[in-house]
DNA sequence: AATATTTGGTTGCACAATCAACCTTTTTCC
DNA sequence: GGAAAAAGGTTGATTGTGCAACCAAATATT
């Protein structure tokens, strides 16, 4: 509380450029910051996009839809493996999604613990428009990148997921 | 993880294969998607390790700290360009920083609209503690992959975050 | 069959991100 | 010099996330 360095003249250490490049690794060229920041880049441009066509959907709501898109009638706990997200975050935005009117859930018969998530007309109706606008982010993300390369990042991200997916679920 | 549908019994379309080709582009391998859930692992992971060593940092907070580390004193207008968050995100990170005790907010006397952000004492005992924590966190995260691989995919990272960070600022 | 454990889903709580509106100070520019 | 525009921060409203506690139904154990 009392120590503010007013002046950038730093407390001279021993090495300090041994120092600037382990921050180094662990800010700029770092694969969380590099991963997160492009993370939230696709978000809000798709966000944008679909807000600018008219579209009340969500980056997030999108990110349920597609694979109910994929297979219609999933449960939730399915939704929330597929959709790697918490089952409580899947239970509200599936709140969003029914008060919308995109998707119902149907008790199950044969396991009345869990409800299959269907779509409804209207998120029938606007498919292949959100799939047509993530088509063209997916264009934007790739110019200047060959095909090979991004199937070589593709691969990498798949390896790092995959890495900590290991030690998050498993092993805790 | 990768085998989902393990009863493809689809409704009959036209055109099935082609479809569920856009959908599998649209998802799994899409780079959106990829980039996504590997932040979130990430995440997950460096508050754990925090968490378990009982620091009482989120990832959210280092993400801000971690840039003072590497220079002292910035303004909150600083911090959000190079941590890449709104200014609104950073003023209630800063709150909470503030608040315990880890930065210190200093007005500018040269520019009285903006303020200084210093690090406490506090701060720097566990700066050390918490980069051996990341560190560590991105030892486990580059297993199997060869350091050339992972040069190569931050490089594309930076491509795709580049690309997006045009058309968001800029040409809006 | 009776009990214990697991599983699917919801809710409360704390935290964080974004957008827009707003205030104050600084800069621009006529 | 003074009005308009821009820049640094804050606040409110809305949305999403993660964890833990919880309930009810289904499985497993014995």
């Amino acid at each position: 509380m009392k120590d503010m360095q007013l002046a950038p003249e730093f407390t001279a250490a021993p090495s300090d450029t041994l120092e600037l490049e382990i921050l180094e690794r662990v800010i700029d060229t770092s694969i969380a910051y590099l991963v997160g920041r492009t993370s939230r880049a696709i978000i809000k441009r798709l966000t944008k996009k679909f807000a600018d066509a008219g579209f009340d959907v969500s980056y997030e709501q999108w990110s349920i839809l597609v694979h109910l898109y994929r297979k219609d009638g999933q449960t939730q706990q399915e939704l929330s493996t597929v959709s790697v997200k918490d089952k409580a975050a899947i239970t509200r935005l599936l709140n969003v999604l029914e008060k919308k009117n995109i998707v119902l859930r149907v008790p199950d018969r044969s396991d009345k613990r869990s409800k299959l998530v269907y779509l409804t007309h209207k998120a029938k109706s606007f498919r292949d428009d959100l799939i047509a606008m993530v088509l063209e982010m997916l264009v934007e993300a790739e110019q200047g990148i060959s095909h090979d390369e991004m199937a070589q990042c593709k691969s990498t991200l798949n390896k790092i997921f995959t890495n900590f997916s290991r030690l998050n679920n498993l092993l805790d």
